[in-house]
DNA sequence: AATTTGCCCAACCGCAGACTC
DNA sequence: GGAGTCTGCGGTTGGGCAAAT
């Protein structure tokens, strides 16, 4: 049987410690030390485990443990440590004076990973309204060399300043992103007023 | 005023690696 | 060397509380 396995409903007490309790771990754990979870728990007569003990010590009993908000400086290196580290709590609280990764994790769960997803959309919204601006640039374009073509000449002759394989071979050289008829595509989802524009002419 | 919803955080669970005998 | 036990970690749950309805 492992330590885990005895850690169970029917091994104890469970739920949210008491003060009693408190003192009792603390005062074990003063003379004894933080260490044999096991031997602990049952010398601070705890109906609970020695995991349960730890952890209750290593959260909320250990000494020099900071408590109240997160500042934005410690926010900041929260952020650029996950970014290094990914989810490794301990360890990302370990840069962290006073802070547990218990702390660090729900901190992380309850607001940063919002405040990622937010950013994450904005950054999104940015993108297709820069899309859209080229998008609108190359387009000016494509229209100027439409309109030189009709205002020299007859119609056969615009007809040939503006086929189709021209403009898709001279819009592509800049191209970095979707295909043309992708863009074109997202283009005209995105602004009905150019296509009412395209339309007219 | 009562109920519902959403958020925060302490605590629990399961797993894996370290340690002991 | 291997079985049993302990420790530490990250993911998840659920209770308490405040805000919204």
């Amino acid at each position: 049987m492992t330590s885990t396995q005895l850690c169970t409903k029917r091994d104890g007490n469970r739920g949210a410690w008491t003060a009693e309790e408190d003192q009792k771990l603390a005062r074990v754990i003063e003379i004894q030390g933080p260490k044999r979870w096991k031997i602990v728990a049952a010398k601070a007569g705890l109906n609970r485990c020695g995991k349960s003990c730890r952890l209750r010590w290593m959260n909320y009993l250990r000494p020099n443990i900071k408590r109240g908000n997160i500042s934005d400086q410690e926010e900041d290196l929260i952020l650029r440590l996950h970014k290094l580290l990914g989810n490794r709590w301990s360890l990302i609280a370990g840069r962290l004076p006073g802070r547990t990764d218990n702390e660090i994790k729900n901190y992380w769960n309850s607001r940063l990973s919002k405040k990622i997803k937010q950013k994450e959309k904005q950054n999104k919204i940015l993108r297709v309204q820069i899309d859209h601006q080229n998008n609108g640039k190359r387009m000016g374009n494509i229209l100027n060399r439409w309109e030189e073509g009709t205002s020299k000449g007859n119609h056969e002759n615009s007809k040939a300043s503006f086929n189709g394989d021209d403009f898709f071979n001279s819009s592509r050289e800049e191209d970095q992103g979707p295909s043309d008829l992708e863009w074109m595509s997202k283009l005209l989802e995105m602004d009905a007023s150019w296509f009412k524009f395209l339309h007219d002419i």
